[in-house]
DNA sequence: ACGAG
DNA sequence: TTTTT
DNA sequence: TTTTT
């Protein structure tokens, strides 16, 4: 058994990866995560056409690394007690219905947690 | 040979290569002629189309595998396409040039290395030693470290080099302070490369680049060679690479009647996402008009994903702007739908995610191995493996300091380095100290400006220094500096014997206190660079001991090896340090390519 | 006429016109035939050489008044050089369009009105109205002020339109949020001009050139007469500007055999000190790429400055890269040394410079009024005024607020832009509730969107308001906004009973209560205000009575007038507003050029 | 007497005016002030060639205006009790000999005033 | 509820 | 901030 | 930060 640094000697198990670092691999299951604005896109490209569009095919290539099963994911705040200001990810419109749970917008009120499954999720995936 | 007499294009011939295609990949297979272009969607199968034409080649046109080039960009495709390849056709396969862009040119400049007059046995600088060296010149050009910080000059002159142009021009087309400083560094670097007989990896393509077009007739010679020229990941070049390519083809008939390569690049502007490298989409994009008259054939049928995941994909692609249209369908059904989910925070995000996880697993749906969790920067992989520990749910994070970016693992191939190349001057003081040895950075400081004042290389100034040459350096550092030359001195020896890399290696790290003083700490870190030094021997073992075995095979098929021409010796230390240099893993070295000799 | 028989070239001839020139300055004047470009280093005497070629062309190349054109960029540039010329050829001077290129621009587009299909008597916005049009723009497209502060919206915009870009195109080019958002307003600003029949400075230029482009015929009709077209401080056009003056000469015959006019500019690329306002010093540097065949004339000797300050002058910008080589001199001797001076502080520095000044005043080397004190931003001036008056040295600071940039001023012109255009909504809502008349913010929304929604002008709104047709609007407000439509309507009747645009102006001031309002403050600056707007009244007073004269004197004379259509009537209150628009100074009120007739 | 703004109505006095506003005018004396990096040329400018070349021929045109007097001044701080940290104009090479006194660079140690006059000053003034 | 400050 | 060699 | 219209 050879000791790469990219692969230690672990268990194999689930795999934590960049997007960059998934580009020409494959998974049953993939979970896209962090999908907000200003981590995706990163802040830094905000503003700028091209690198809004690199952003996009990042994402782009993170999707279409799943075979069977795919989940985006984002968070309304960084910190439990912090202040929920973020929005989502506009690589999500015309993904996620507009009425669907997790098309909520971030609220600057604190409010309960927000939990509710949904695997009911159904809307219209194509623009 | 058994294809001689079939006609090429003979119905139901190939079948075993051509029925289990669709039929745009079968149209790329099958092409011939002009450029062709395979625009090849996520999960359509490219590798298959590729190692199919390549097979494709061999068995209906009459192509020799010694006139195949196929290029990829990483070692790891590159041997998958090997090893795909000689699934279809055997060991033929094995006279194919396949190989990632930097090791082609590694393999083309040192072939060639007299006529662009040069040593053969140059040293190759990745991006560490790249920016270490530019650190020093800055350094010596007394430029502000906040202002001008090497990591920032270092892309810069990357970029530069990507674009094919040389400091001169660079300092000329300068418009700000930044620029003119990097250009001015960037000639600097160079000079410094050329001293220590080092090409970084820019290099490598630019000035293959410069072999081909100073040299019209080196470059008709590879083109008379290399009929057909394949690569991979084309969305991926950079303008150096792209030019590269072009040069080797051609885009009409040489002087001497030499007619354009067949040439078949693969790729998907969609998946262009290394422009901060260099890569330039448009290089995908224009490939019509750069090469005129060229074929395009869209792969649109994925292999992989669910519909569901594919319209998904389909729909976040097409709102980018002044595309290629290109709509990623399945014949296998839409599966499940997609989940989506907003957390209160991130801590939530990950705990949703594993239990996702964890009902995936539990039903038998997906081991863990076939879960994958993809974020866009990487110190956002912290809140899941937190949770993910705290679960016991077993997983792997990718990225990180890879295992040859290990300072142990630079310290130890940095001894090697030095003995291969006593002008690697970078590697020479990166060790010159390591294990502390009471030459520090007054004594180093005072040895390089005798270097620089007397233009001397390090090395020979280093040994100046113990004949007590050197101005300002105090008698201890003397003795210090004495101790080391003697060190390199008695593994020079051993090298110079033939003693084999392995070995080498281990007496690297036993005379120089390497290994004891990992030993003897108590950091648990430590034990853990021990077992990499360890993984490093045993890597630096089975590559002679592979060496050995192709040697033998050579030797029992007598194939001829003019193709070896500047190629260091198989397993010897100068080859295992390209080999080295030229990859990110220790499981990934690459198989030697090409080796079976052929007529040129 | 006198010169018919004369030999242009005749030696000795027009002596009085040419003695007094050094050669660089004679060949200026003289030169006839193809594209001019005189590189007029500071103080070489440029004006003079700009007049006496009128002169000269006039009297040596029996070239008529009327058919020459001479531009500047300042009122007070184009003022002089009347004047000068004047001075050399008597009331003849009159016939020619001295003017600046705005001021040229709106006469072209008054009189061309109808061929591009627009009325003559548009509003002309300046920076200021143009900002606070740009600020309704931006909130209405909900734009954050933050990101997108009206400035920098406006410099965008202003920058797109001096490179003749329009609002598509400028769309289309939109490489970030900024550029799209910014042409996004573009397109909305342009439309809510239109509607207000209102044109930006840039408009001026932009839509001239649109004329001369679109409309071949009116290009040529213009260059058939004006055969000669001088530019003054050539360094400081903008993209447009260049080609504006580019349709008009032309650079080859039209269809109609017309051939190019003659083209004489002047500048110095030295003192290009304007790119920030979209001056590009490109036009002067590729003049002779622009106008292949032109011939170009230095001026380098000097007739202002000591040799020595001419020495250093050439040694700062000996330093610029890539420049046109030019080398000041003097006949007239070295003069006093340079002073250098460090001052421990800026306050050292005020008092240095202050003790250096009273000791020239002393010892009689020079006045007060003659000299000057620069620095490169006007807070710089601070200092220096503290300590003046603490010294009681006599100074005045240029720059800050102009006389037509004063609040009072503009309100006060608002109103009688107002009167005469009652769709420049910007001026209209300017005013509305000022002084206070009950009609607030939310009155004025409420109004606004009525406007929008049923596609009626601000002032048609207005209207609707009195009658009750505005929903939401309260009965209080709905009041006030009739008090104010009756103030309007009476003022109307004043204009156009003909009544001269002074006592309307003070019937504005009487009838608003504007006066009053400043008369009852004890507001020191409201007591300057006042006089300010009595300046104004005398200004218009004096407007009038110079129409008078001119009037009659071209009764007398019989003059033809045809040169006058579309242009408003003297005296006339468009008249007196198309003025003040293109001014910056109460006393730099530009007399009424070319308005002696002539055939056309 | 008209009562422009640019023009008050006060008795002719000394100038003080912005260097774009002296364009095309001359005076007998000229004194140019703030001769200091970062402010001549502007901070703003610094790295940017055509900006510093821009700003390079607004010193000259300050030059140019000179008739008779010219003189050049700055300040080694911005307050008299402020760090002595301003160095002077790069505009000032070759026009300022360097062992003139007024060519002295800022020290960062507080020292005492430093006010010698200096109408002697002779030095070379062409590059 | 809107305007003024 | 991403990092194929 | 400069501001000819």
């Amino acid at each position: 058994q050879r000791a790469a640094a990219q692969h230690p000697p672990t268990v194999e198990g689930v795999t934590l990866a960049s997007l960059h670092a998934a580009k020409g691999l494959e998974w049953d299951a993939v979970f896209l995560v962090g999908l907000a604005e200003g981590t995706m896109p990163i802040q830094h490209a905000d503003g700028n056409d091209e690198a809004i569009e690199e952003e996009r095919r990042l994402f782009y290539v993170g999707v279409t690394r799943a075979r069977e099963y795919l989940s985006l994911t984002w968070a309304l705040a960084r910190n439990p007690d912090g202040r929920r200001n973020r929005r989502r990810s506009r690589f999500l419109y015309g993904l996620i219905p507009e009425d669907h749970p997790a098309a909520r917008v971030a609220r600057s009120q604190k409010q309960t947690a927000l939990k509710a499954r949904c695997r009911i999720c159904g809307g219209p995936l194509i623009a | 040979m058994s294809t001689l007499f079939d006609l090429p294009s003979e119905p139901g011939k190939y079948a075993d290569l051509l029925d289990d295609l669709n039929p745009a990949q079968r149209a790329a297979v099958e092409h011939s002629g002009p450029p062709l272009l395979v625009v090849a969607g996520a999960g359509s199968g490219k590798t298959r189309v590729l190692t199919r034409r390549i097979a494709y080649l061999l068995a209906a046109r009459d192509v020799h595998p010694g006139q195949i080039m196929a290029i990829t960009f990483t070692n790891k495709a590159a041997a998958e396409m090997r090893e795909r390849v000689g699934e279809l056709v055997g060991r033929r396969a094995n006279a194919m040039w396949v190989s990632t862009f930097h090791s082609m040119c590694v393999r083309l400049l040192r072939r060639e290395a007299k006529t662009l007059e040069m040593s053969s046995n140059f040293s190759i600088y990745d991006a560490d030693d790249s920016r270490r060296l530019i650190t020093l010149v800055a350094r010596d050009l007394d430029l502000d470290p906040k202002r001008y910080p090497a990591r920032t000059l270092a892309a810069h002159i990357s970029n530069l080099k990507n674009e094919l142009l040389d400091a001169e021009t660079a300092a000329s087309k300068a418009a700000n302070d930044f620029e003119r400083r990097a250009a001015e560094v960037y000639g600097e670097y160079q000079r410094r490369l050329t001293q220590a007989n080092a090409m970084d990896f820019d290099d490598l393509i630019m000035r293959t680049v410069e072999l081909f077009q100073v040299f019209p007739d080196v470059a008709e010679h590879y083109r008379r060679r290399f009929r057909h020229v394949l690569v991979d990941e084309y969305q991926d070049t950079n303008h150096a690479q792209y030019t590269l390519v072009r040069e080797l083809v051609g885009t009409k008939p040489t002087g001497s009647g030499v007619e354009p390569s067949e040439l078949c690049v693969v790729g998907d502007a969609d998946q262009s996402i290394y422009a901060f490298r260099g890569a330039t989409i448009r290089n995908i994009e224009e490939f019509e008009r750069d090469f005129p008259n060229a074929r395009t054939i869209l792969l649109e049928q994925n292999y992989r994903s669910t519909q569901t995941i594919l319209s998904a994909a389909n729909a976040v692609i097409a709102r980018n702007p002044n595309r290629r249209d290109k709509r990623l369908w399945t014949s296998s059904g839409d599966g499940e739908k997609i989940v989506g989910y907003v957390a209160d925070n991130e801590h939530d995000e990950a705990a949703f995610v594993a239990g996702e996880i964890d009902a995936l697993a539990d039903s038998g749906e997906a081991k863990y191995s076939d879960v994958a969790v993809f974020y866009r920067t990487n110190n956002q992989s912290r809140v899941f493996e937190e949770i993910f520990i705290r679960l016991g749910l077993p997983y792997r994070v990718v990225g990180g300091v890879r295992f040859y970016e290990r300072r142990e693992v630079r310290d130890a191939l940095a001894y090697l380095r030095v003995l291969a190349n006593p002008e690697d001057t970078v590697s020479l003081r990166r060790i010159l100290n390591v294990p502390k040895r009471g030459i520090g950075d007054r004594a180093e400081a005072v040895v390089a400006t005798h270097a620089e004042r007397e233009r001397l290389s390090f090395a020979a100034a280093l040994r100046d220094a113990v004949a007590g040459k050197v101005p300002l350096l105090n008698p201890r550092s003397q003795r210090c500096i004495a101790g080391f030359v003697e060190l390199m001195d008695g593994l020079h020896e051993l090298v110079d014997s033939g003693t084999e890399v392995a070995d080498v290696l281990e007496a690297v790290l036993e005379r120089t206190g390497y290994r004891a003083e990992l030993e003897e700490s108590d950091d648990p870190q430590d034990a853990s660079r021990l077992e990499n030094l360890d993984e490093l021997v045993t890597v630096a073992r089975e590559f002679t001991e592979f060496a050995d075995t192709v040697l033998e095979e050579q030797a029992e098929a007598e194939q001829e090896v003019d193709d070896a021409a500047g190629v260091p010796e198989p397993g010897s230390l100068p080859a295992f340090l390209e080999r080295v240099s030229l990859v990110a893993d220790a499981d990934s070295i690459p198989s030697p390519d090409g080796e079976g000799g052929e007529e040129d």
